[in-house]
DNA sequence: CTGTTAGCGCTTTCAC
DNA sequence: GTGAAAGCGCTAACAG
């Protein structure tokens, strides 16, 4: 039924070292060269990736473990790794673990039996202790204790950002909100270098900061609002919870940006398409997501890399933030 | 370093016939399970997936080609179908095509080489030509002319049941605004049965279809809407479309759902979240994915299944039409 | 340059 | 029941 290199072998009347040769782009004479690959073609003749793989014990393959991929940022993620990895032949497994850890630890075996070559990992919960060294593993926004490589944006600068843009759009009374898991990772440095902006700018700022998973975020976030009612500007952990804010805001009698601002993060092309322009600050996922992949293909090929790779974010101008011009105008 | 089944064996002290034995759980006499067991938690042996699969012909892996995964619809597709893979043990390759048949093709092409089970595809371009039946393929929301499975929502339904829920409340003269491709596919359904419904209903309606990939959807949408004024009840190919028509309507001055009521299609988790809850005939995203590969796996197995499943769609109200109610008082 | 050959790690007869 | 042995399709080392 189906070819094999035996068989274009016997056809082209040659060794199947030669085929493999051919396969494999290794010089051979031109004549057997033509004549293999017309064997080839006519038998239409495709390798057996798991018979190379097992040989070379390489597969072309990494595998993305990420929380779940109908998240639009998770989403947007994995799509331009496949795109990156599609350019270099690799091919992509992708795991949802629903941030379970088991789940994720099931896939780190997955991966194991797979020989996958790599791993590229967003992931919120405690896998540390399945993260051995020896394993060639990029971490997103997440560090470990033990030096696994990882690749982030400046969420730091973003949380400065935020803080900046909001008080030079005539903010006086800012806030946080969002989740947080337990886990230590880069996002909450968004919160905490907001915070510490704020602070610096001298203007007061209340967080409302709830523990993942959330019980009634609606209730929690009208509560914070209703005993701060005074808060004009808010910087959301992410832009889907920006949307659920603006919705319990408008709920509660506030316009946005008119009587609340707010800027969320990510910068997503959902959000940007979206009739609801999240003002936001903008990851480079694109940007992270090659780096991610050329990080752990390096690794892969047993050359050593920076641990630590911080990739700059950028204001994102949307419509609930006001115009600069304006704030100015209204101050 | 990495432990093999000989390892495995040679430390029980027993053959490796009786490892393999033990890992495919065929009966064995208890004692030598116990000591072949210990052996391999003692080693941490994994059995390698590439010499099984060279040996059983099997991959336990299929492939999902999606023209991009960053939509949320394809992504949340994207999420139930891993979901259910991985319930069965199987494995997941994502593959974006971005819409281009040279890059589906090369998919196909890869899947051969990698011997992958089977492929689900969602694919609007022109593959046809590289459907050979002897592949096993389940397609989304597109037939083939050769007799390719394929599982979609109940598009015509949904067509009908938009126009007949706008009618409900109160809507005097409806529009079908999308975007379509050339080849042949079920969501053209929704377009068609809306306009046959309206015609049944005795209500008029216009139709902006553009060609994908539109260029000026803005501009044309506009038009639309200023060449036909009195357009108050839209029904669009999907909920970003939907999201599209919104914005543009409200930057006409025109208030949603008061002036004019918006249906989208799909009903996505996403749509579902946003502070704009888009009303939408929601296709079953999760029953699809479920069906798809529960095919899917039946082919691969050797079995006949049916050529077409079509599963049913749902109205999921949102805050883009009036309530039935106040359309009541209204009319 | 090229044919032959020895495995990669696993499953599966086939005798014992 | 269980060990030994024959490959699955491919690559790479070795002779020619």
């Amino acid at each position: 039924m189906k070819a094999t290199m035996k068989d274009v072998a016997k056809l082209a009347g040659v060794g199947v070292g030669s085929v493999s040769r051919v396969i494999n782009n290794v010089p051979v004479k031109d004549s057997t060269r033509k004549k293999i690959e017309s064997a080839i073609k006519e038998l239409n003749y495709e390798p057996d990736i798991y018979a190379r793989g097992l040989k070379m014990n390489k597969t072309s393959t990494i595998a993305l473990i990420l929380p779940t991929v109908w998240h639009p940022f998770f989403s947007e993620f994995a799509y331009h790794v496949e795109s990156e990895l599609e350019a270099r032949d690799y091919k992509l497994y992708l795991c949802n673990s629903d941030g379970k850890s088991e789940k994720e630890y099931e896939y780190i075996q997955m991966v194991k039996q797979n020989k996958v070559d790599g791993i590229i990992g967003i992931t919120y919960s405690e896998i540390d202790q399945y993260i051995f060294s020896s394993l060639p593993f990029v971490s997103i926004d997440r560090y470990f204790v033990e030096d696994v490589i990882y690749v982030t944006a400046d969420n730091a600068e973003g949380g400065r950002m935020a803080a900046k843009e909001l008080a030079k759009r005539g903010a006086s009374h800012l806030a946080f909100i969002g989740g947080y898991q337990e886990t230590p990772n880069e996002t909450k440095n968004r919160r905490k270098y907001f915070e510490i902006e704020a602070q610096n700018l001298g203007i007061p700022c209340d967080t409302l900061n709830l523990l993942e998973p959330i019980e009634d975020l609606e209730k929690e976030v009208e509560r914070f609002l209703t005993e701060h009612p005074t808060i004009d500007g808010i910087f959301t952990i992410n832009d889907l919870a920006a949307l659920d804010v603006i919705r319990i805001a408008e709920k509660l009698g506030k316009k946005v940006p008119e009587d609340i601002q707010v800027i969320g993060f990510d910068g997503l092309k959902m959000t940007r398409e979206t009739n609801y322009l999240v003002t936001s600050i903008a990851q480079p996922l694109e940007e992270m997501a090659k780096a991610a992949v050329s990080l752990l293909l390096q690794v892969v090929e047993g050359k050593e890399v920076q641990r630590r790779t911080i990739l700059p974010v950028s204001f994102q101008e949307g419509t609930t933030t006001k115009k600069v011009k304006d704030a100015a105008k209204i101050k």
